[in-house]
DNA sequence: AACAATAACTAAACCGGTTTAGTTATGTAG
DNA sequence: CTACATAACTAAACCGGTTTAGTTATTGTT
């Protein structure tokens, strides 16, 4: 089973490298080489096994077929099923993938699209920290192909596949006054994050629509860092007698479990005491206890179109926009038990 | 922000590239470059961030740098996690890591490693569907350096990282029976994996060891593809006045997350009528109703030591062998509601 | 003064492919 | 018979690094 070489092949058939590159490259045809040489070299490729080194073609052809995932974190539900999917994907259309998680670190970030870019990769997929402008902005310069998806950057003018965060968190309040609820508490992590911003700023537009007094809203910013260990006190500070909230919206999923664990360990019944709702969710929420009404971004969709974009942005005869390329898709709604109905 | 290259290096210094290429690679001193020459490199590389292309620098050293993961389902939990801590890891050791899902298809399973191998990883951490034995051997043969984790070969001589499912179940069957459960149902996935079969013989055996009779044993074995919509009928099954099972064991998260949905749909009541216990689990383990206790995977354990493993193993100089590269890690086991103490 | 050793470099081969710019032999139009 | 196409190839440059096998100038030794 030895590894055997294009020049191996050329030496035995008595043609040359380049009849055995441009035929095992479907370029044979338009090259004129005869279809017997053609046959030849075919057969005697798959008998010996040949594959070619990705390395070297990779370095004489200027790309590696590669693409780059670079991601918050991959062992968090919504990450893990996006990088499921775009790998698919992009193993459909002849990609291989290299991921790395950022941890919410800018410096991390950056690192890994210049290591990512040292290794060639044709293309990056990013959902950033939304704190590293400047990397994103020189590849933007640099017209390297790349598309953002779940966070993107609202002052720039790149591809991004994001999902509609104002309108989800819209729809799900909404729903929540629907059912008669006063006082909605909306449970957020402190950052700069123009999703979460959209969050939040879909929550305070529902209820102004619905003529909620300012008083009566309830914004609890939580810690990255911390927030496991804050819920509690943060439940607890939110449930007092004055403020009192009947719902509680939170605007992540892993905010959500760890509510739901506070509450839950506080006795406090969902949802006649207090109702829950969450943007985005994981994989037990319809099991949980209640089980969680919540807002349902399309991830096969984000994961699916972040490679399309990519794949068309990396063909690089895109003078012409083939598609949109800024997509916000819409999110779904889950009415489960945590919201009354 | 022009990309440069160490013949630009070279030239604007007025040196040979071998020069600029021996400092960058910290060889500098061995060879003899003098103290200034090295200086003037150093900092004019710094200055005009210079990288080294990886494609070229890995032909021209026949290592890539990379690794590749192989793994049954980036999506789930389990391999999200141990995809994390493998990447975390490796990136620590300045390696790269490529990850595909096989998707328990042995096919899929041999194209990845052929397709990983092209692409000149340095080495492989395969979590393979243990129906691949031939390119298993064919990666032992040719020397090429990888880890099994998760499944692995009894019968091939192979490096792995797994954890004790025997002893896992075997614990927690145990402690079902200690709880004055007679009649313990097992459900499991249709399956040749060792690690299923290492499971249903733990169970088996400590039901041996408690004296439970034969015709006490319930083994369900479910399909992989259709197990969510076969589980409510198995429950049924087992629950019949006739074999009326006290309890139910999981060998597996997902599953144990379907047979909870499906004895809660029913009005079941766990514990009371029917303890449950799981073999690993999801991250809203604690959180669903009933929480339920489960055997714990050490996954950063695994993820770690593959890493390690792996790179002592790609080092090469490995006549002797450093340490121990077959391992078998225990696992925990987690009391919740679920099982009734 | 002759020779060896050492410091400080470098030219060129090499990794394994792709691609450009030809070459040679044959056929065909004028 | 000459000129020009065309079919069927190929030599060699190239991608951007690493590495081997030198080279040159200087210093040290006897």
């Amino acid at each position: 089973m030895k590894k055997i070489y294009l020049k191996d092949i050329a030496k035995n058939l008595n043609v040359s490298k380049t009849a055995v590159s441009l035929v095992l490259n479907n370029k044979g045809d338009e090259n004129k080489i005869s279809k017997e040489t053609q046959e030849r070299i075919i057969a005697y490729a798959k008998k010996y096994n040949y594959v070619p080194n990705q390395l070297a073609r990779g370095l004489s052809r200027g790309k590696s077929e590669t693409i780059g995932l670079i991601i918050p974190n991959i062992s968090d539900t919504f990450y893990a099923q996006i990088a499921g999917f775009v790998e698919a994907r992009a193993m459909e259309m002849g990609y291989t993938v290299v991921f790395s998680s950022s941890y919410e670190k800018p410096e991390k970030e950056s690192k890994l699209i210049q290591s990512m870019l040292n290794r060639q990769v044709d293309g990056l997929i990013i959902s950033s920290t939304q704190k590293n402008e400047e990397d994103i902005l020189r590849l933007q310069e640099s017209d390297f192909p790349f598309v953002l998806i779940d966070r993107h950057y609202p002052n720039l003018d790149t591809n991004y596949v994001i999902v509609d965060n104002f309108g989800g968190i819209y729809h799900a309040t909404k729903h929540l006054l629907g059912l008669g609820r006063k006082k909605i508490g909306f449970v957020t992590i402190k950052s700069e994050l123009d999703a979460m911003q959209q969050r939040l700023l879909g929550y305070i537009k529902a209820l102004d629509d619905h003529g909620v007094e300012q008083d009566n809203r309830f914004v609890s910013e939580l810690d990255q860092k911390t927030y496991v260990s804050d819920m509690a006190e943060m439940i607890k500070a939110v449930t007092t007698p004055e403020k009192r909230v009947d719902a509680l919206l939170f605007s992540t999923h892993y905010l959500a479990r760890e509510g739901l664990r506070a509450l839950n360990d506080m006795d406090i019944r969902i949802p006649d005491e207090v109702a829950i709702a969450s943007f985005s969710e994981m994989s037990a929420f319809d099991l949980v206890n209640p089980p969680i009404t919540a807002v349902i971004q399309p991830v096969q969709k984000i994961g699916d179109l972040a490679v399309d974009i990519l794949v068309d942005e990396m063909k690089g005869d895109n003078m012409i926009k083939t598609k949109d390329k800024r997509i916000v898709l819409d999110t779904n709604f889950k009415i489960r038990k945590s919201c009354g109905a």
